[in-house]
DNA sequence: ATACTTGTTAAAGTTAACTTTAAGTCAAGG
DNA sequence: CCTTGACTTAAAGTTAACTTTAACAAGTAT
């Protein structure tokens, strides 16, 4: 059931390059090879990764998730401070939908006037 | 009326070196200079700068923000087609939001749940 | 056995959006 | 007049997140 490299970065939409830049900055310490040094990729991998890309989608810094896999690699006494860094990253993710949000309505106002309000003299 | 480039920076939140940098890269082709050679900026120079940083905020690069802005000096005869490019971005924003929606439910389940669907064996 | 595809590493290259530096100009206060 | 602080330019430097390259090894199809 374990994939190859270009099997796993289909699946979630990356390139093999990527997937092998993760593993060198240390984002996937579990991730195991075949006796011949080919990366395989579990269920158990892709799930992280899963969470990687999540991460990484909504903002976070490779430096923080990396940060945030060595919590979870110490186990149960780091639980608290996982939590927090869930919780900023949280704050962090509405902020960034609060910008988007405003930034639509701007758009939105200038999609439908921006005959009537345009920046430039020549365009009003 | 007219602004410094550090008071204009200021009311932006952005710095000095960003303007000049905005102001090299052809953004604000409408900005005048002292007759010493220093920037002056007008209240429409503020206007348009606003939504310079709402385009960039949004994820807009600067090349396709000059591109907008070219259309804009041209006139009358480009406003379908700033229309077009406005409802791209406009698009594009959406997209982004579902992205973050889809992060924020899955950030929101790990801080409620960590402890039961942990990455890790170690974290199980 | 041979050719093709997919994998490996280390190291260098890329891109966007700034930021910093160096060397100089301008305006105001004492 | 002299210093101080804000401004100027051109050019080099920075940072993140990849991507590409080169040189080589392994697995697969005919």
């Amino acid at each position: 059931m374990n994939l190859s490299i270009k099997q796993a970065a289909d699946q979630l939409g990356l390139t093999p390059s990527t997937l092998r830049y993760y593993d060198k900055e240390g984002l996937l310490p579990i991730l195991k090879k075949s006796k011949s040094g080919f990366r395989t990729f579990s269920e158990n991998d892709l799930q992280w990764l899963n969470l990687i890309c999540c991460l990484k989608n909504s903002g976070m810094s490779i430096t923080e998730i990396k940060h945030f896999m060595n919590l979870c690699l110490q186990g149960e006494s780091t639980c608290e401070e996982r939590k927090e860094v869930l919780e900023r990253h949280k704050s962090n993710i509405l902020k960034q939908m609060e910008t988007l949000q405003n930034c639509l309505c701007i758009v939105n106002y200038k999609i439908d006037h921006y005959k009537e309000i345009g920046i430039f003299h020549i365009d009003q």
